[in-house]
DNA sequence: AGTCATCCTGACCATTTGGTCAACTCGTGG
DNA sequence: CCACGAGTTGACCAAATGGTCAGGATGACT
């Protein structure tokens, strides 16, 4: 740790030309990675980009060369998991059957939560602070979401096809029950014992919560053989 | 900001005496109650003593004097509320009637997560983050408490009091639902558009939850009239 | 050869961090 | 009156924080 005043030592990764933006590209998808894992541990005062660094194996300077500031860094990460938060459930009519589109909800906000655990985690720890970063979003694009779809349960409800149920506390209620999964992980597998939830865990989650709701708000399953 | 040998500015809340350890008291009260707001805002590592003793109200040398050090004064918030925890449902038994348990088990949790919204998230930051302090509490204490609970669900099942489900995720469940409230208190406001979550708001959510989860694992909604 | 854009990073900075400590103010009991 | 324990707190410290910057490396162009 003296001096080391040749330029010997572990190669940076390639610099200069490397065609295009290709090196920008790794290490941004890089530090991405590292950041998501590091925010939705410790929140995002707890985080330093010290840490964030590390986590990437790049030093400090270059984080910080790529993503300019650590608040451009996680708005850029809510931004990512908003993304991929608003292809959900993308378009639905009253014409759908509410089975089916109850179980698909569910079962791909249980992937979503599956595939992105770190992304969800943020995203839990931005609110659960109060969502500061946030609150145009929940109070403008989400709300919106949630009230469209609502409208949808409420006609269904009109029609009789399920019982007369808050649809925005249902919405509420699938939501918390699916996200539990990825952000209190830890919990799940303390108290089950596991070392991992496994793909068969979640079709198992998927099922339960699926038959769970659906009959909890009087949906009938599925008409069977679908097409 | 000069000079200021004189003792004349605020006085500080009384010292000494004041019988007893009366001001001990107080201040501890003061300063545990500031603290489970910062850290369930913050996170372990991105609250500070300093904001915390600003939010108390006292000088962050003063939070020291009374707490030592700022892992004691969090575990000691956590011990708090794992207290609270564990004296929830804390006796069933294969006797009791399925949905009156159930329902006392929602409608208490909701009330926990409502009484002590800081607390409650204080613990869902600890557990987002990996729970660091309380591995331990999880794979003992709760496990205990959570196994001994499904075991009682089992044994309804097999009296055809309620279908054929994991209880351990049937609990999970309704935790999560009831938790979302708290936890996630923001994100309701910010999608209903409220600016605060009523009394009679908790009562309709209370009742909508037992409604849809009881019906949802086929238990039969209480006897009518109890006792 | 020289220029340029991109990339890399150690040194540095002001501020904040958790924590210690000695000096102080009181009321009480001898 | 003095000693004592409880409470109070500004000054201080080493370490870590987010961020800047100058100096350099490297390859692609003219």
């Amino acid at each position: 740790m003296t001096d080391v005043t040749e330029s010997e030592t572990l190669q940076p990764a390639r610099q200069g030309g490397e065609s295009n933006g290709a090196t920008r590209e790794r290490n941004e998808r890089e530090i991405l990675e590292a950041a998501e894992r590091v925010f939705a541990q410790y929140g995002y005062r707890g985080a330093s980009v010290q840490a964030i660094a590390e986590a990437a194996g790049l030093p400090k300077s270059n984080v910080l060369y790529y993503m300019g500031n650590k608040r451009g860094l996680y708005v850029r990460l809510l931004e990512r998991m908003m993304a991929r938060w608003n292809a959900l459930l993308d378009d639905i009519s009253v014409e759908d059957d509410p089975a089916e589109v109850l179980e698909a909800f569910i079962r791909s906000k249980m992937q979503l939560s599956r595939r992105h655990p770190e992304g969800s985690r943020l995203f839990a720890a931005e609110i659960l602070g109060g969502a500061p970063f946030l609150q145009d979003y929940l109070r403008g694009e989400l709300r919106e979401w949630v009230q469209t779809r609502a409208r949808v349960f409420e006609q269904w409800e009109e029609r009789g096809l399920m019982d007369p149920v808050d649809p925005v506390w249902l919405i509420f209620l699938i939501w918390s029950a699916t996200q539990h999964y990825a952000d209190f992980e830890t919990q799940v597998l303390g108290i089950t014992g596991k070392d991992e939830i496994s793909d068969d865990d979640v079709e198992r989650i998927t099922q339960f919560l699926t038959r769970v709701i659906l009959k909890g708000c009087g949906v009938k399953p599925a008409s069977a053989m679908p097409g």
